[in-house]
DNA sequence: CAGATGATTGATGCTACGCAAATGATTAGT
DNA sequence: ACTAATCATTTGCGTAGCATCAATCATCTG
């Protein structure tokens, strides 16, 4: 856990560019999102959602890192729109199982289109290529905090290339 | 303006990751940052005013990308504990000019330092090279826009692909 | 001198967010 | 079967960031 003495390479930190890009990006996305009725907390939510094909509030809550209650109120704003539906759980009938609806697929990949526009501002400066390697970084970035979430779920089995 | 049936590749949207993603940084970052009487906010000022190495408040606004007014509050913020100084602009003597105090460039140093392990957590699927050039792809996007904020400094003249 | 500009302050309001307490439904332990 | 714990939900409260507007003062420019 120490410090190898190794080679101290100059590693760069990235958070106040990562908040500063991230600010950029979302001060524009509001006003595009506005039209849609929706707002950037609720794209990522939405995201989420489509990426793992259903969740319980509670993983969602955990991987969105906001409180149990703003997820509820998070999701009555999805949910008045018909963007995502609740489910009782069949295994703990106290539990709800969040899906996103038809509906809600269709308006987040809206969403997604109407801030193509923003992202190719912003990201102007990358080429296709260098914009799918980031793409991929945060990807695995993002997922690589999930695993810790995932752990109670037990098994890829025989899955293979879990 | 119009879609150009090009080829259709799919490009991954990474608006949303990217604010999950900071999300995760900031709720992390401001614990860490809290006993050094700092926010998040600060440090991104702070690292502004260092790359650049002082900046007049109006362009500080202007890649914050906040209001003016905002600013001063945040510079008072910063100034309260030395860690920035305000200088008349010897040209415009309305203008302040803004630069890191030596107090503020260590106060920054070890923020960043005491942000290490925040990032190393949340990064932790990458590995070194991929910091990196996660590192050097988003320092590209912000420099990128930066240009258009220097529009006013007329021409990329025979700049190729501008 | 007159009007525009930069910095600053103060007031107002909205929104996000966390926290706590109460309720109803459901599951689990004994 | 009774009791305790758990999950989702609601409501209310408090804090904080941030935008906006109006007013003021200093300074520059025509």
């Amino acid at each position: 856990m120490t410090s190898l003495p190794v080679v101290n390479q100059p590693v760069h930190r990235c958070g106040a560019l990562l908040e500063h890009l991230a600010r950029r990006l979302r001060l524009r996305s509001e006003s595009v999102l506005a039209p849609l009725g929706l707002r950037p907390r609720h794209l990522v939510a939405l995201t989420v959602l489509r990426d793992r094909g259903g969740s319980t509030q509670q993983a969602l809550a955990s991987t969105l890192e906001m409180d149990g209650t703003n997820v509820v109120g998070l999701l009555n704003d999805l949910e008045a729109e018909k963007l995502i539906e609740r489910r009782r759980s069949p295994e703990d009938r106290r539990r709800h199982v969040v899906e996103l609806t038809e509906a809600g697929a269709k308006r987040l990949a809206k969403a997604e289109f109407a801030l193509a526009a923003v992202e190719d501002e912003v990201l102007g400066a990358l080429d296709h290529d260098q914009r799918e390697t980031l793409y991929s970084l945060l990807q695995q970035v993002a997922t690589g905090g999930m695993e810790a979430a995932c752990v109670e779920v037990d098994v890829c089995d025989e899955a293979p290339p879990c």
